[in-house]
DNA sequence: GCGACACTCAACAAAACGGTTGACAGTCAT
DNA sequence: ATGACTGTCAACCGTTTTGTTGAGTGTCGC
């Protein structure tokens, strides 16, 4: 169960494509949140939700890990690297100077 | 049939989530090209790769017009700079130096 | 131990996606 | 006018997405 790497941007853009499952990565860039709280704002069962969580997964946005009975979930910045990429790629911004946020991802995922 | 903002990064993104039209963007990037022309190096249906035109149409990074039988399918930048913000504001990089990547974007945009 | 709590799993349903094929409609070249 | 070329439209198909419910599992507090 190999994920090549175009995988891996294909998923990541589909993250980031619903309005949700970006609010719940705003909340989490903030501060780690429980899948309840989470749920919390939204006008959609728990269960919906969790599936949100689990995409956010697959595309490594999201991080989890259990805390007695309820999981903490935690913003992994990283794969917004990837895709800042291929923006500025697909920009033409082709080794200018411009590669401002990709250095600030990099020094976001070093610091974490 | 109005397009709500949301509506719109939602289809951004959901755009930018598939190779081909990956694929798409980078080619007419570098120039305009013809349907016929974009479908010439996938293993698809002329058909299909149409279709692909229409997703990436709808996310206005692509534009059409018609030239004689064909069509010229231009790359209009200009969302992947809304697509760029939010990235940013997720890597929580409000207000420090690195917007150089939305400038960039806003300045080929005013170059188009 | 018992109940409330935090979730997951399984099954389902409706809609969207990604692709195909076949028929059709302009447009260009002769 | 004919025919080749470029592309759309409509119908269809199987899969994925996005949501729902209901039942089940583990954990915490008392």
């Amino acid at each position: 169960m190999v994920e090549s790497k175009s995988e891996h941007i294909d998923h990541v853009f589909h993250a980031l494509a619903h309005p949700a499952r970006r609010a719940i990565l705003q909340r989490i860039a903030r501060g780690e949140q429980s899948i309840t709280e989470l749920a919390a704002p939204f006008d959609m069962s728990l269960e919906a939700v969790s599936k949100h969580v689990q995409v956010l997964e697959r595309a490594r946005l999201l991080d989890r890990t259990r805390a007695g009975r309820a999981y903490r979930c935690r913003f992994r910045p990283a794969p917004l690297r990837d895709a800042a990429k291929i923006l500025s790629e697909l920009a033409g911004l082709w080794g200018r100077q411009l590669d401002g946020l990709e250095k600030l991802l990099l020094e976001l995922e070093r610091r974490s």
